[in-house]
DNA sequence: TAAAAAAATGACAGCGCTGTCAATTACTAA
DNA sequence: TTAGTAATTGACAGCGCTGTCATTTTTTTA
C-alpha cells in the first residue's frame, strides 16, 4: 500500500542512497538521475517516513510550538501558519500548552526538547520574552525563532520575527489625530508585556509627531482583559479623574476596547459620535461589538509560516546568518471611531 | 545524554525485550523482575523513543486530532485534553485544521492516515457528523471516536462521547421556567448542526414538561454568529413581527446571546429587568458582554480527554466494546437572567 | 523425585531511513 | 589516447525499538 525508499528505487533503477540523496535534496546528484528518481516518486505517491527518518538520522524532522497565550485566536493562527510551513518542508510539529509562569518550565521543556529529538522551537509571547528561558534552549543546541513585538530584535540569540507594533499603534492613533481628536486616552495591557510598552511608545510619538501635548492623567494602566477596559473608560469617562475627558480611546487590545465600548454604553456616551474607540488585534471580536472597532490588524498566520520557515531553514544550514523580518499590523477602519465635533 | 532501552536493560539486568514488556505493560513478567526494570527506568529517566516504536512496531503511538470549527476556544480546549491523555499514555498527537466542506476531504484525511501511520482519530463537529466521512476512514483500519451532540450515538461505527445538549437545554430552559417566563424566544444556530437541533429538542421538552403552548413564531431560525443574535433579537422584540413578545430568549450559543444582549441594548431594552437572556457553551465571552450571562457550561477539557483515553483503549486492544460516554453541560446562572416581573 | 507443562526471559532480525566510505563513472588535461 | 581528478553512485551498518521464536527457569503433576 504504502511505498517504500525501496520501491522508489526499485522502480527507478537506482539505489536507495541515492533515492534519498534527490528527496534530501542534496547535490551530486545527476539531472538525468534526479529525474528518474522523482518521477517514481511521483508514480508511487511516495512519501518518506518520519519516524525512520528521525530515527536513523543525525537531524530531527520536528519542530514544536510552545505557547503559554490566553488568546486562542491567535494561537490557532499561529499553528495554522507553522503547519503550513511544516507540510511544505515535510517537518512535523508538536504542540505544547504550558504556563509561563509556573516553577519549572525551563526543565519542562529541556525535558521535552530532549525526550522527542525537538530540531526547533517557536517562540511567542510571553514565552518569548523571557530572557533566561530563551538562552537555556538555545545553550542546548536546539534552533529557536521568537516572534516579538517591536522593530529590532532585543539580543542576537536567535532570529526573530519582530512585529512592529510602535508603528502601527502610531498609525491608529494618527488616525485618531486625523479625525480631529487631539485628548485621546490609552488603556494599556499587562504592563510586563513588550506589546503595551511598544504600543505605549507609538501612541506617544504620534502625539509628539503632531506637537499635542502628552497629559498623563489620560493614561490608564491596566491588564488584557474586558474588565480592564470596562473600568479603564470608566476613569477615563468620569469627570472628576481625567481632565480633560477625551474624546477618543486608544485601547491596547480589542478585548479591552471591547470594554471600553461597555463602559461607554453604561455612561450613555454614544459611539463614535461622542467617542471614538480603537481596538488592536483585529481579533473576531472587533466584528462582534456593537460598533465594529476600528483596529490593527496583524497577519499572524503569515507571521507564524514565516517564522517556521526561518527556524527550518535554520535547521537546515547551521550557518545561516540571523534573519530579522518585521511586520507592520496594518489599520482596519471600522464603525467606532469618527470625526471629532465641537459640541 | 539521553538513556536508550540498552541502558536500562544493563542498568537492570536484564535483555532489553524484558524492558521492552515491562513498558509496554505485558503480562508474563515476575514482579521481581517487573520492579527492578522500573526501577531503573527511574533512576535513568528514560521515556522509550517514539520514533523508533513507531518504526519497529505493528501498532503506531500516533493518533490525531482532525477539526473544522471556527470556535478557538473550542479548539484549543480539545487539544488541550487530548494532549493530556496523550502525555499520559506515551502518545503523539498530530494536529490537523481542514476545510470540512472542501471537495477533497476525505481524500485528504485519508492520505494522511496513511502516511503518518496515524493509529486513531478524534473528530468533533462537524467533521463527526458527516456519516460517509467517518464511514470510509472506519473502514480504513484506523480508530476513531467522534464527539457528538445527543444522548445515543447515531449509530455503531465508532465509539462516540455524547454530549447531552438536549438535557442542558431543557434544564436552561427550564430555569427560565422557574423565574416565570412562559413566552421564551428561541434563536436557532446553523440547523444543519446536530447541537441546534438537540438544544431546540431540549427547549420544547421543557415547555411540555410545564405545559406551556409551543408558540412557532418565537422561533427565529439563523446562525452560530453574533449578527443572527443580534437580527434574530430584533425580530423577536418588535411588536409587529412575534406575538406575544417573548420576556426570555434562549440563543443557542453565547454568540448568538451577545448579539441578542447588544440588540436589546439597541431598542433600549433592559436586561435582565425586561428581558432574560441565556446563552450556551460558557465561552469566556460569555463573561465579557454586560451583563454576564446565564448560560452552559461544557466541560471540553474533560470531554476531549475522555475521548482521547477511549480511543487510546480501543487501540490498544482490538476487541474492546463499542463504550459511549455522556456529558451533560451544566447551567451556570450569572446576571442576564432575572425573575419575571409582571408590568 | 522425575517428567511434563507453563511461565519467564533472551537472541536476533528487521522496521525505513541516513551517514560513512568505498567503488564506479564522467570529465579534464596532457 | 591515458592517466589523473572530480563528480556520482552504491554497499552496508546501525538508529532504538518490537515481533518471533527459541531457550531457560519455575511450577505442577504423576
Amino acid at each position: 500500500m504504502k511505498a517504500t525508499i525501496n520501491d522508489v528505487a526499485k522502480q527507478a533503477g537506482v539505489s536507495i542512497k541515492t533515492v534519498s540523496r534527490v528527496i534530501n535534496n542534496e547535490a551530486s546528484v545527476r539531472q538525468l538521475t534526479r529525474e528518474k528518481v522523482q518521477r517514481a516518486v511521483d508514480e508511487l505517491n511516495y512519501q518518506p517516513n518520519l519516524s525512520a527518518r528521525n530515527l536513523a538520522g543525525a537531524k530531527s524532522y520536528s519542530i514544536a510550538y510552545i505557547y503559554d497565550n490566553p488568546n486562542a485566536y491567535y494561537i490557532i493562527d499561529m499553528q495554522k501558519g507553522i503547519l503550513s510551513a511544516c507540510k511544505q518542508q515535510g517537518f512535523e510539529l508538536l504542540i505544547h500548552p504550558c504556563d509561563s509562569k509556573s516553577q519549572g518550565i525551563t526543565e519542562e521543556v529541556v525535558n521535552m526538547v530532549k525526550q522527542a529529538r525537538i530540531a526547533g522551537l517557536i517562540l511567542t509571547p510571553p514565552l518569548s520574552e523571557m530572557p533566561e528561558f530563551v538562552k537555556t534552549l538555545v545553550d542546548l543546541d536546539v534552533k529557536v525563532v521568537r516572534i516579538l513585538s517591536g522593530d529590532v530584535a532585543p539580543d542576537d540569540l536567535s532570529p526573530c520575527v519582530m512585529v512592529n507594533d510602535r508603528d502601527a499603534a502610531q498609525t491608529i492613533t494618527q488616525h485618531l489625530i486625523d479625525l480631529g481628536h487631539k485628548d485621546i486616552g490609552f488603556l494599556a495591557g499587562d504592563a510586563v508585556h513588550m506589546s503595551t510598552i511598544e504600543r505605549y511608545k507609538g501612541y506617544r510619538r504620534a502625539l509628539k509627531a503632531s506637537n499635542i501635548e502628552f497629559n498623563k492623567s489620560l493614561v490608564i494602566e491596566g491588564s488584557y482583559s474586558f474588565d480592564s477596559g470596562v473600568s479603564g473608560a470608566k476613569e477615563l469617562m468620569s469627570v472628576q479623574t481625567a481632565n480633560p475627558r477625551p474624546t477618543a480611546i486608544f485601547s491596547c487590545n480589542d478585548e479591552i476596547a471591547a470594554g471600553a465600548l461597555f463602559a461607554a454604553r453604561l455612561m450613555n456616551i454614544s459611539i463614535p459620535e461622542q467617542l471614538s474607540i480603537v481596538g488592536f488585534e483585529n481579533s473576531p471580536f472587533s466584528r462582534q461589538t456593537w460598533p465594529k472597532l476600528t483596529t490593527a490588524d496583524q497577519p499572524n498566520n503569515q507571521i507564524a509560516e514565516d517564522a517556521a520557515m526561518l527556524l527550518i531553514s535554520q535547521i537546515r544550514k547551521q550557518k545561516n546568518p540571523i534573519t530579522i523580518s518585521q511586520y507592520v499590523p496594518k489599520l482596519i477602519v471600522r464603525d467606532s471611531t469618527a470625526q471629532y465635533e465641537k459640541l
